[in-house]
DNA sequence: TTAAAATTGACAGGTACCTGTCAATTTTGA
DNA sequence: TCAAAATTGACAGGTACCTGTCAATTTTAA
């Protein structure tokens, strides 16, 4: 077994903050997305759907998703009224994903509440901080993907 | 609706940030636990258990999650036959958790792999910025948790 | 000492992801 | 041009979390 290094006990120590973390952040959606009816996951899928009639393929691409997964989530959100699919007149595969007047009073809730919520955190960290910060973690996801598992290769679906 | 400050905009970098980091670790988990039998969630639940014959519930406060998946897990890795489940004499309620032999081997296994996988990723970082980062997500997890809820407070289960 | 509170495991059911497969429908490239 | 490849939605089923509830069994505090 490889002994231990600094820098490795370092790592292990990033990678379990990144956990913690990212709990805490889902679970501040949750409370943010709340009022609205919504969770993060139905608030995320809202706001792709924002920027104009799309498929639920389009979605899961921009959230880095399987188009399943939105599927479901978008079948939820039709059921409860925060958007509507439309019959794409150009692909008859298709239909796109429209928001009703409810699903675009909800998602601007939860917006604003976002951007409050965000605001009041960002005020409390220190700018220069929080900016190598963000370079940092950039680095080490860019490290995680940069080896391309060997043997097999992107996926088309 | 709050206008966009410099920092509200590096923070939301970095929830973005944190998220893909997520991901991408979750994965590397996945694929270090794979080649023994086990999932990141089935690896974790055996390594608290390897510290001694514990209860479900244990583990389960260990992890930061709920009784009821820990159980699941649980469950899922005696039938699988890498943990057992034995009576505690004092605790008529409580069954305790004790891996296998083949529970054991295939924990050492991935805990090899996974050390020689972050010393690996861990050369290859700053270990000064490593650290500074350390201490920021820090920051940010107990500024996340600094305000607690206010109304219910914490639950029993 | 004993009644209230907490803990434990078990069961039911929900959310948000995932994989694999299928048929229908574009899109492509030889 | 037209067959192969890719895309799309739909369906089935799996993992790992969650909440709520229940009965059995400790633990506690009055």
């Amino acid at each position: 077994m490889a002994r231990w290094t600094e820098a490795g006990r370092s790592f292990t120590d990033l990678i379990l903050e990144v956990f913690r973390l990212n709990g805490l952040l889902l679970e501040a959606g949750d409370h943010l997305a709340a009022p609205s009816g919504l969770t993060s996951a139905r608030w995320q899928v809202l706001g792709v759907a924002d920027h104009g009639p799309v498929t639920v393929a389009q979605v899961a691409r921009t959230m880095g998703l399987r188009r399943q997964s939105v599927q479901q989530t978008a079948d939820a959100l039709a059921r409860d009224g925060f958007l509507a699919f439309v019959d794409d007149p150009d692909d008859r595969r298709a239909r796109r994903i429209a928001l009703t007047a409810a699903g675009r009073r909800a998602l601007r809730a939860v917006e604003a509440r976002h951007a409050v919520w965000v605001e009041g955190l960002a005020a409390r960290v220190d700018l220069r901080a929080l900016r190598a910060t963000v370079a940092a973690l950039r680095d080490a996801t860019s490290l995680l993907q940069s080896p391309p598992p060997r043997g097999r290769r992107r996926r088309k679906d």
